[in-house]
DNA sequence: TGAGTTGTTTACATAATATATACCGTTTAA
DNA sequence: TTAAACGGTATATATTATGTAAACAACTCA
């Protein structure tokens, strides 16, 4: 995770930048408004943590700058201008979150952390998916329901990873066959309801709440009701 | 864009709905931990605005679960607890972003619209039809009338598809055979009407507004009149 | 290599549910 | 007033889903 910090004060700069870096984080700074600029049309960042008062052109113009770069990517503001309006106008500039000096580091981490988690989600880079108390170690590749282990086959994994991915929405068995299957078109053949079958025998039998939920002439559901 | 409010004192609880309204947002209360799950579970939201100290469960506990629940819905703790320990335990439960009491008003709404823009972002997969105060949702395959869920079966489904996306159009019989039931011409069968019926069961059962209206001689309309 | 094991797919009988039809009473338009 | 159009319901038919068994394939280890 690539974090480029706004900041001309090198004290405050430097003092940023080490706590993130032991947080794992990789971090860089850019003292004013211009090299930031082109720092950010190189390279690919995953946040950038501004000052307002920065030599060159302002925090916010800045702010709206990279957002018009790539609004996708987010951005903290990180001043001691700590008004209201202050605030409203740095959230006009398109700045995910507002935290105003002197803040203590943990707070900071703790909101970097968050700005993070949102671009990741989108990004796919979840190691494990949950869905009520069920999750799906992708790596390890079990599911662990409550406290309970749960072993899964090659296919019942996918066909379960797929659902829990698209959790709430209704798949069709051509949907699930295409993804799961990579069949192209309607096959003479019921491997989706055998292979939802197997699941529910390892998921949900033996449990109140029935995650895999059939929609007759739709499809299936997963998730909780 | 609805939004559930936790907050068990009721001035501050209205003070924060109305305040949304204005912005045009649909907010909701509860005012305790039990009454907000149980909303949680039965309707959508689209963020939660929770206060920590509430009846029932802690609006720690609370976040927690409804995160579990769909960890996509943002959470906003709203709470008198300042410390930054305070800030890391709410962080930690999963929260979005933490604002403490007191607060300006307009602070927390340009956050709410942050919030709110990123799920939109994210999570913009969700492909709902919405014509007057019924909307259908296309992944879900369920219709939502005012707050009431109505399930419909495939063909109840594919008809009130059609209806929608041609709402305020005369729709005669045969438009509707041929676009929901791929019948070429004329068929001595009344389907069209029985479904027509079903239709009306489900949805203007009970409610003044009617949405299906027939133009005798001609077919039928779907919209508010 | 080949017997045993596990995973995947097919086939089919049974059950659940949706859909279509037929019918009759009611409303509508001329 | 009358014929056509529509609303509503019961029932038969067709479709869709479940669960099991067995066939087939792939992989394991002596």
């Amino acid at each position: 995770m690539k974090i480029l910090i706004v900041e001309d004060e090198p004290k405050v700069a430097s003092f940023i930048k080490k706590g993130l870096e032991e947080s794992n984080y990789d971090a860089e700074i850019a003292y004013d408004g211009l090299s930031a600029e082109k720092l950010a049309q190189l390279y690919k960042y995953d946040l950038f943590i501004l000052d307002i008062v920065i030599p060159g052109i302002s925090g916010l113009d800045l702010c709206k700058k990279l957002k018009n770069l790539n609004s996708n990517v987010p951005v903290l503001i990180l001043t001691a201008l700590g008004t209201t309006d202050d605030k409203i106008i740095g959230f006009d500039a398109g700045a995910d979150d507002y935290l105003v000096k002197p803040f203590e580091f943990r707070e900071l981490l703790a909101r970097v952390k968050v700005l993070l988690k949102k671009a990741n989600q989108s990004h796919d880079t979840v190691k494990r998916l949950i869905v009520s108390d069920l999750e799906l170690d992708l790596d390890k590749k079990v599911a662990t329901r409550g406290s309970s282990h749960i072993d899964l086959t090659a296919k019942e994994f996918s066909l379960l990873e797929y659902f829990m991915r698209n959790s709430g929405r209704v798949l069709s068995r051509n949907d699930i066959a295409e993804k799961v299957w990579d069949a192209r078109f309607d096959f003479g053949t019921n491997v989706v309801d055998v292979y939802v079958n197997f699941l529910r025998k390892k998921i949900d039998k033996g449990y109140d709440k029935k995650l895999i939920h059939t929609r007759v002439g739709f499809g299936y559901v997963f998730g909780e009701f």
